[in-house]
DNA sequence: ACCTTATTAATTGCACGCAATTAAATTGCT
DNA sequence: AGCAATTTAATTGCGTGCAATTAATAAGGT
C-alpha cells in the first residue's frame, strides 16, 4: 500500500500536537480554574479579574491604576472599565492624585473592605475543588512563578 | 499603642495574598505565554485561539464544531465567530454535515493545510523564548494536564 | 519662562470567553 | 406516524485583554 504521507503524522508533527503544547496546558487549566471560581465569585457579585484587583487592594489600598496594572500585568485598557464597574458596584472609589493629577488612586470603600471577610473562604473552597494537597498547590504555584519570570522580558 | 487591626495583616490573610494564588500564577503565566506567541502568530495572520483551533485541525481535519469545542474546552459562542474569521481568511470551510444537518464540519482549505508548514518553527521558537529545557517544559505540561483533569467535573 | 519629552489614564476597536436564549434537526417513545 | 425530549450551532449581551491613539499633566533642558 502506497502512502504518500501528505497528511500522515511524522516526527516533526509531534511539536505541533495540541497535547504537547505547554501554552495550551496553561491556557486550558487557567480557564478551567476560572470556571471553578465562578459560583463562589457570583455569590460575591464579582468577576474573576475583579476579584484579582480586589486581592491587590486588600493587600495595599490606594494604589494607582498603573501600580495595579504592574501587579496584575494588565493595562489601563483593561483596568479602567473594570475599575469603573467596581466603582459602580460601590466597592472602590477612583480619585485623581492631588500631587500628580495624571495618577488615579483606587481606594476601597467600606463595602469593598468588608467584602474581604466574605471572601475569606474562597481560597479554601477552591483548593478543595482542585483535589490537590496544599503542598502540591504551593509547589506548582512556585514553578509557575519561575516560568512567568523567565517569560517576561 | 493601640492597634484595632481593622486592616492589619494576620494569619488568615495569607490565603488571600495574590502571590499565594495558584489561579493567578496560572492566569498571569498563560497571558505572558500568549504575548510570547504574538509576534510569531502575527506573521501567520493568526490569533492565539485561532492557532489552537488549527492545531486541532492539523491533527484531524473535518471535525465538527462540538468536537473542536470538546478538544479546546470552548463553546460555540466562542468558536462560531472564530471559525467564521478563519473561513474569511480562506483557511477553513464550514459545511453542514449531509448525514446530520445539525453538525457543521470544519475542513481545512489547501491554504489552511499549507499553513502548517509555515507554523512548524513556532513551537521551537516559543520553547527558546521560555528559557526552559525541553524536559522542564514537558514535565510542567504533564503536571498541568494532571491538574486540569482534576478540575473538570 | 518656554518648549520638548515623558508619563499616566482614558478611549476606541477588535477578538475572545461564556452564560443564556433561540432555531433547526434528530432521536426516542408510544 | 406523531410528538416530546435531545442535540447541535448560532445568536445576543457582557466583561475582559490588548494594540493603538488621544488628552492631560509633569519633568527636564535651555
Amino acid at each position: 500500500m502506497i502512502n504518500y504521507m501528505t497528511t500522515a503524522p511524522n516526527r516533526s508533527d509531534a511539536a505541533l500536537l495540541l497535547d504537547n503544547q505547554l501554552c495550551f496546558a496553561l491556557y486550558s487549566t487557567s480557564l478551567a480554574m476560572t470556571k471553578l471560581y465562578k459560583p463562589l465569585l457570583d455569590a460575591l457579585g464579582l468577576t474573576y479579574p475583579q476579584y484579582l484587583a480586589l486581592l491587590v487592594l486588600w493587600e495595599r489600598d490606594g494604589v494607582t491604576v498603573s501600580e495595579l496594572g504592574e501587579r496584575l500585568s494588565l493595562d489601563s485598557g483593561t483596568l479602567t472599565p473594570l475599575l469603573k464597574r467596581l466603582a459602580a458596584a460601590g466597592l472602590v472609589s477612583r480619585l485623581r492624585d492631588a500631587a500628580d493629577e495624571r495618577r488615579v488612586r483606587v481606594q476601597l470603600t467600606d463595602e469593598g473592605r468588608s467584602l474581604k471577610a466574605r471572601a475569606r473562604h474562597v481560597p479554601g473552597c477552591v483548593l478543595q475543588a482542585t483535589h490537590c494537597a496544599l503542598s502540591e498547590a504551593v509547589a506548582l504555584t512556585q514553578q509557575l512563578h519561575t516560568l512567568r519570570d523567565r517569560l517576561v522580558p
